[in-house]
DNA sequence: TGGATCTGCCAC
DNA sequence: AAACGTGGCAGATCCA
């Protein structure tokens, strides 16, 4: 695609890779109006992502009795978390209209019903609680969603007016900038200069000022010891912070940053998959857990037990921990992965 | 034919 | 890619 992009068409190259010009959706959207190719191009990455990731690949996999079964890795991810291979279910599409087709393809066994659980903003929740942060405990104490306020700043759009796809952005954004992202890697993330970055990064840390300053005592302490920790007593060692490699030392920093984070939230939804796992059992339940994604949980659950299940698991996710701010979880069940969405 | 590497892209 | 972090998978390419 390099050759027919940038050398027999002469369209204009964007950025480089280790090998030579990138033709990355990114560098595509840049390039659109330069030849119609281009938009068809984007259209056909799309649609054979999910053809033969999603598609082809599950149905692979999937097993006689329509069950998949995957393989949950405890050892692999640095920080705590699980992750999912063959298949990885931890990546099933949902940011688009048609890659969320494929969650209709997630169902319970027939007279069941799932439901779905998933912390509402648990990092950010976690970042309030180390950080202390006085701008996110206030948000949080006075129930405002930060990813949606976040919304309504960068896209100049009234908090009611946030549309899924750009509280999705301002996700990425909250904590891509909570974990050291610059101005330069916003702008190139979001389409807009630089400039304009600085100024949306300028006012995320005048509104949550300690966060700043804990990432920073976090680097310095790991520093210090070699390794981050959770408090929970989660380690990861950090080596790297000492490379005599700016670019690495960098990679290391923002590493030390993430890892409390993210490992701290791992930890407390570990926690409260066992529990409901014991509280499964405690009510010699005929619903079953099926699925975990990280900060979320599904249920195979029977209507029977719909009411007490749900609770149950509410309050075994809410009761995990105990911070500074309150562990709030949104919760919806329906007949499938993408209709049990509130 | 198959392993290793690279690019690109899906999710949290 | 110097430039949020954590993962896994498909396809292309290079090479044995
Ligand atoms: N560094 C980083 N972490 C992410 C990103 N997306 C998700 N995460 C982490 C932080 C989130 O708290 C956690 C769970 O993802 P969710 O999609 O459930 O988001 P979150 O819980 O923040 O918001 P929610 O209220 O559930 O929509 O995964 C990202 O783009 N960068
Ligand atoms: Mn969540
Ligand atoms: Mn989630």
């Amino acid at each position: 695609m390099r050759e027919v992009l940038f050398e027999e068409l002469g369209l204009t190259p964007q950025k480089k890779t280790k090998t030579g010009y990138s033709t990355d959706a990114a560098s595509l959207e840049k390039i659109k109006d330069q030849h119609e190719i281009v938009t068809v191009l984007l259209e056909y990455r799309e649609v054979e992502k999910l053809r033969s990731t999603y598609g082809q690949g599950l149905l692979d996999v999937a097993d006689s009795d329509g069950r998949i079964r995957a393989t949950f890795n405890q050892t692999v991810a640095r920080t705590g978390r699980l992750s999912s291979e063959e298949p990885n279910l931890h990546n099933i599409p949902v940011r688009t209209p048609l890659g969320r087709e494929f969650r209709k393809a997630f169902v319970p066994v027939e007279g069941f019903e799932l439901l779905v659980a998933d912390y509402n903003q648990i990092e950010l929740r976690v970042i309030a609680h180390l950080a202390e942060d006085p701008g996110l405990i206030g948000a949080f104490e006075a129930g405002v969603d930060i990813h949606n306020a976040t919304a309504a700043s960068i896209f100049d759009v009234d908090p009611d007016d946030v549309n899924v796809e750009q509280r999705s952005q301002a996700k990425m954004v909250s904590y891509g900038l909570a974990y050291g992202m610059e101005a330069y890697g916003l702008g190139q993330r979001l389409g807009i200069e630089t400039g304009e970055a600085a100024e949306i990064l300028k006012a995320y840390f005048a509104a949550f000022p300690a966060v700043k300053s804990f990432m920073d005592d976090i680097v310095e302490q790991t520093k210090e010891t070699g390794y981050t920790e959770t408090i929970f007593g989660r380690r990861r060692p950090i080596p790297d912070l000492t490379s005599p490699n700016f670019r690495v030392r960098q990679a290391a920093e923002r590493q030390a940053m993430n890892a409390p984070i993210q490992g701290l939230a791992a930890d407390i939804f570990k926690i409260a998959l066992v529990e409901i796992d014991r509280s499964l059992t405690n009510m010699s339940a005929q619903s079953r857990l099926v699925l975990q994604v990280h900060d979320e949980v599904i249920l195979e659950v029977h209507p029977d037990e719909s009411n007490a299940i749900k609770t149950m698991t509410i309050e075994n996710m809410k009761n995990a921990a105990e911070l500074r701010v309150p562990l709030e979880v949104n919760v919806a069940t329906g007949p499938s992965w993408a209709q049990a969405k509130a």
